[in-house]
DNA sequence: TATGAATGAGCATTCATTCAT
DNA sequence: CATGAATGAATGCTCATTCAT
């Protein structure tokens, strides 16, 4: 219980006040406990924030692997919709965390967060274009996932992080048909 | 010269040290200067941040506005490669000062630094699309030029800041036919 | 048994560690005991480390007492030879954590611990001299005792603290000769 | 100036609180500066604690070295009761401090502050029995030089650090006469 | 009796910023 | 204009001690 405050604590400091801000004795003082418990929990700072990564690599991912798992049997312009469509849903799980966490986090270590967050999705979506490969052009595999992923990845994560506020429904939806089409017809 | 000075160690200090380590006792020093002068010159470490920034945009857009100069009078897939070439150049100019920028930086308040960084670029591809525009399927403009540009930007980033090391030149001789065929046949 | 754990785990983690390293809930752990346990049998570090000293100072202490009850009857030549090896035997039975004891551990009240370690010898060996008193020179008791004390604790303390490494058994044979001189030839 | 009072607080607190409690910023409120000043010309604690050393060693050593420069010519007798005589001035500049410093602190790393006191001690004490053999018995000279200077240190640090109190003046020409001769007649 | 999670004051250190010279 | 000593709030982290179970 203690950990998941001091998690949720973290991660919602690390949204209101970005990571310079979110000092431990602040975190400890939002989650409800003293400085001395989270360190009894927590080896550091660094090791708090690369807890709230993980906790929201999860969520993000269990989204993905559903999405995934869900097109596995679908052709592919549909599957790839599927992936849109679970790109943005998980962007929207906490967009603010997730920007922060994108943005704003110095590394800590080897490898890197973009990778820790996308590099999952890479290889699900590789597993997706190798059982479907007779869908499309012959293409070297790792290079199409790739492509597809990054692209997914930055159109979904800009339009959610970036201009929520100033995109209607209609104008999301417009979109997923944009993004779907680039990439079906970039695999075709 | 001072100011240029002030703004060259803060950017090598960046780089070096990460935006944490880069204070603004080090960059004085590092320019040569005292921390007064630095003061004298920049009304506080964010300012100099943002003149950082400002001045590596300005190097990143001269390469794209060349490009896009270039790439006028060209056919859609010349000038897309054109685009994407220039995309590369501009993020090795000095990626890893790129990516502490792209990455590391606290954000400075609104404009986004990454709407900095592509807003221009935005604008003018949107415009060589308006004069392009019986060249491919009715779509519009903006969201076309802004799939594009994100894509562009997401896969030549990602590639240059990330994987520089592993990819060979023939590798990304790949990657830009393929982000080439992407937007193209996007835009078809 | 818990009592005798912690004292053994505080002067390890003393050696090992110094006093500033040495925290209660590491000493609790290398005792096999919680924390709690810890405050049960002591009420504070403090008393943990005066535990510590003495049981120390008894241990050497019975090496003093048996030597100066051999020394009682030995004419004094003999029985200063004889108070010096205990000096040096008794210096030997820890001694990181003699070291440890006299120059780390920040006074704990009065009295003094080199007293406390001391005190007890120069009582004993005054009383040697007191037996003694027409083998040599007539001078006051007590301020001989103290000068034959503690330029022994002196000499053995630093040869074998400082010095053990450095010097072969021959040389502790001839720092004896030496040391028993400067006694035997002070009193008479 | 900072400097100087940085160093002199230090040593004040040190006397006072002992260096657990000797906190930078108690130090540096003591002296009258800011936290930030004591950082900007000592690079941590242990440096300011350094120092204080080596202003009270230097001191200590000046009293040594001109008390063994008055010794050179002189015969033994005369030039070991001037030695004792100066052991105990330099003990009394400031008999608090040297407590501290030569009980209390945590090792600073090789060489032994007791060993940076006395080091120099013990070879002038040396060069001085070398000029001088001829007037005591043959002897190891590095050996004699190690138990004089070691007896004299113990028995005027305890003199003056233990027991300055309850010694009268008459008790320490009493108790420099019997040191002079502890020394001389091992000399002989 | 034993446990160990919780406490929170305290510490060494950093750094953006000011201002007298 | 330039200097750089001075500031002091703030930070990450430790540890002796308590107390509900």
């Amino acid at each position: 219980m203690t950990v998941d405050a001091l998690i949720e604590a973290t991660a919602r400091i690390l949204v209101r006040d970005g990571f310079d801000k979110a000092s431990t004795n602040r975190i400890a003082e939002k989650a409800g406990v003293s400085v001395g418990s989270l360190y009894q929990y927590f080896p550091s700072k660094e090791a708090l924030v690369t807890a709230v990564i993980e906790r929201h690599s999860q969520e993000l991912m269990q989204v993905v692997r559903d999405a995934l798992a869900d097109a596995a049997t679908l052709p592919m312009e549909q599957a790839v919709r599927v992936l849109v469509n679970a790109a943005i849903e998980a962007h929207r799980i906490d967009p603010e965390l997730h920007r922060v966490l994108a943005e704003q986090i110095p590394r800590t270590g080897r490898p890197e967060n973009t990778e820790v967050l996308s590099g999952e999705t890479y290889a699900l979506f590789r597993a997706y274009l190798e059982a479907h490969c007779e869908e499309f052009r012959a293409v070297d595999l790792g290079l199409a996932a790739f492509v597809c992923v990054t692209s997914i990845e930055a159109l979904t994560h800009t339009a959610v992080v970036h201009h929520s506020e100033s995109l209607s429904n209609e104008a999301f939806e417009v979109l997923i048909d944009e993004a779907t089409r680039l990439i079906v017809r970039y695999l075709q």
